[in-house]
RNA sequence: UGGGUUAUUGUGUAAAGGUAGCACUACAGAUUUUGAUUCUGUCUGUCUUGGUUCGAAUCCAGGUAACCCAACCA
């Protein structure tokens, strides 16, 4: 008796067009267009076309949709390829819209031929204006009756570089009453005089997105072109490119994107928090992007994981950023080597245990048995967490005060007899008395202790950066709200504690290891680190019963 | 005042005329050398009004709300 697990409506569509015979096998393509980083949303339409393509046997092109030559570049042609793979997938083809231009422009040809396309010397305002609105119809312009030569001429002259931008552009002719805006005779050339990051300098005219994604597709015999929503009007002119130049049948298909809370996801805002330096580039861990949430700590397990729970549908949606944060945390858990790091520091002195001495503990680095045990330094005097210490405690306080009893993790468990404040008031050390035959692993104190803290050596603890970011934003849905997305920018996104002590053992971490700081969350290396300075990143926090109890 | 799309609990997502389920969140409790994990439990939902039917989230009709469409962006 196996639970079947429903089929999302694309999944049903493949299913139906592979039973009727329909297609032999599917492909799939993930199509972005490279003038900015992937981030979490896009991850979403990666998974889902990889996914697809891997559950029924197809395969699953990268395209870059490179029609725009103005904003696009290599720079993010090499961000994207890194960021696909990193998260676990391979392309059967890597190709570009740019690798068509000359058949596109044999496809424009054809059109002109067919009496279905013309060259409008109009300016952008005017065909505007002669578009009409949603509610009230357009109007032909005065080049619409151009006779085929003409428009072939004048065509072959914009390829050849006779005329300057913005001075003609092809459109094809169709319906200037249609209700679909987009079916109003819309342009599918236009003179750009650029250097394109492919094609170099090679062409003046690129085609429009409607006149190159489609028949991309179809070249390429896309059987399921998925998309978002807002391109749902776009597929009858998808359609109406396939007609009439009577070429693979490929077949749109759209998805709701993926909005999450606390969170802006498109590419405009993104790029804008970049420029205006609201962040530290693209991959500052505080952004979506994928490579601020692998430089954040993020598995790529995590982040697939995320995209197979939140499921595919035609509905707008704003998931959760705390589901995001399960994933997270639901790989982390099982797979970070548990280590020790005070962030805000309060000295322990042990009064019986001898000054002079030390000793070395043995610590599980992980809650499975296969990953092993450390050794950690044990002396008189240690580092503690300043909040793990209350002068008056409050009910149900399970850790220090003046009085209670702990454990020490790993080691013993202590007694705390007394504190001393500074000249502010503040709590600058504490004394405790220790019970050696509490030792941890053989334990015959027969103390029974409610709270367990953890400790350095202050002796032997090495010291680190650590970087605590929060959300970006103070508001749920920063897109929606009234005014500036940007004056919604949480101050406290980012948290420096320039010196924190961490166990000698992270002295030799490496990039890709995830830890976690046993009771403070899950932590990673950040490339800014050198050897002199250690630089780590908190990934997601744990769960924090006792903080909201407290609250 | 045009066209298109969508409405299931706080959030996602299932249920193809027959028990409204699952996950996240939240809240309780148990266990715990991480107030973590794990385990157990709780949690006022089918936009609305009618209709068809033995039976409607599902079919029909009318409302309502939200989103998208008037870039030489994708």
């Amino acid at each position: 008796m196996s639970e079947e697990k429903s089929l999302n409506f694309i999944e049903e569509i493949i299913e139906a067009d592979l039973a009727s015979n329909k297609y032999a096998s599917i492909s799939t393509r993930f199509p972005p267009e490279p003038n900015g980083y992937l981030h979490i949303g896009h991850s979403k339409a990666i998974c889902l076309n990889f996914g697809l393509a891997a559950k029924y046997g197809g395969t699953t092109n990268l395209r870059f949709d490179d029609t725009n030559p103005v904003t696009e570049d290599t720079e993010y042609v090499e961000s994207i390829k890194a960021d696909i793979k990193w998260l676990g997938f391979n392309w059967n083809n890597e190709l570009y819209a740019s690798d068509y231009f000359d058949t596109l422009y044999a496809f424009a040809l054809e059109l002109i031929e067919k009496g279905l396309a013309y060259v409008d010397d109009s300016t952008s305002e005017e065909i505007a204006i002669l578009k009409g609105t949603p509610t009230e119809p357009g109007k032909p312009s005065e080049f619409r009756s151009r006779s085929i030569e003409e428009n072939r001429t004048l065509f072959t002259e914009m390829k050849n570089g006779l005329y300057k931008d913005g001075e003609k552009v092809l459109r094809a002719k169709i319906d200037m009453a249609h209700t679909n805006m987009l079916m109003r005779d819309p342009i599918i050339y236009r003179i750009k005089h650029a250097h394109h990051h492919r094609t170099t300098n090679k062409w003046c005219i690129y085609p429009m997105y409607d006149f190159a994604h489609g028949q991309s597709d179809s070249i390429e015999k896309i059987t399921h072109s998925i998309c978002t929503l807002e391109f749902i009007p776009h597929r009858e002119l998808y359609e109406w490119f396939i007609e009439k130049l009577n070429i693979f049948p490929s077949r749109q298909y759209e998805m709701a994107r993926l909005n999450m809370t606390y969170t802006v996801m498109s590419k405009r805002k993104l790029l804008q928090l970049v420029n205006e330096e609201f962040v530290n580039g693209w991959d500052d861990p505080r952004m979506p992007t994928i490579s601020g949430l692998r430089r954040k700590g993020y598995t790529p397990l995590s982040i697939r994981n995320f995209c197979e729970k939140i499921g595919v549908a035609r509905r707008e949606n704003m998931i959760d950023l705390s589901l995001l944060e399960f994933c997270l945390r639901e790989d982390l858990n099982v797979t970070a080597k548990r280590v020790m790091a005070v962030l805000d520091p309060i000295k322990l002195i042990i009064t019986n245990y001898d000054a002079e001495k030390s000793e070395e503990l043995i610590a599980e680095n992980g809650p499975d048995e296969t990953m092993g045990n450390r050794s950690i330094p044990f002396s008189n005097t240690l580092w503690i967490e300043r909040e793990d210490f209350m002068e008056v405690p409050a009910k149900k306080w399970f850790r220090l005060a003046k009085g209670s009893v702990v454990r020490l993790k790993n080691a013993y468990i202590v007694k705390c007899e007394s504190f001393e404040k500074n000249d502010n008031g503040d709590i600058s050390t504490i004394y405790c008395t220790y019970y050696p035959e509490s030792k941890s692993g053989n334990d015959t104190s027969g103390i029974a202790v409610k709270g367990t803290i953890h400790w350095l050596s202050a002796a032997h603890a090495a010291t680190a950066e650590i970087r605590l970011f929060d959300r970006l934003f103070k508001v749920e849905n920063p897109s929606a709200e009234e005014g500036d997305f940007k004056s919604f920018i949480n101050p406290d996104s980012l948290t420096i504690i320039s010196k924190a002590y961490i166990e000698p053992s992270l002295t030799k971490a490496d990039l890709e290891e995830r830890f976690q700081f046993i009771r403070k969350g899950y932590f990673c290396l950040d490339k800014d680190s050198t050897p002199e300075k250690l630089v780590f990143n908190r990934t997601v926090t744990l769960k924090d019963t006792w903080g909201k109890i407290a609250d």
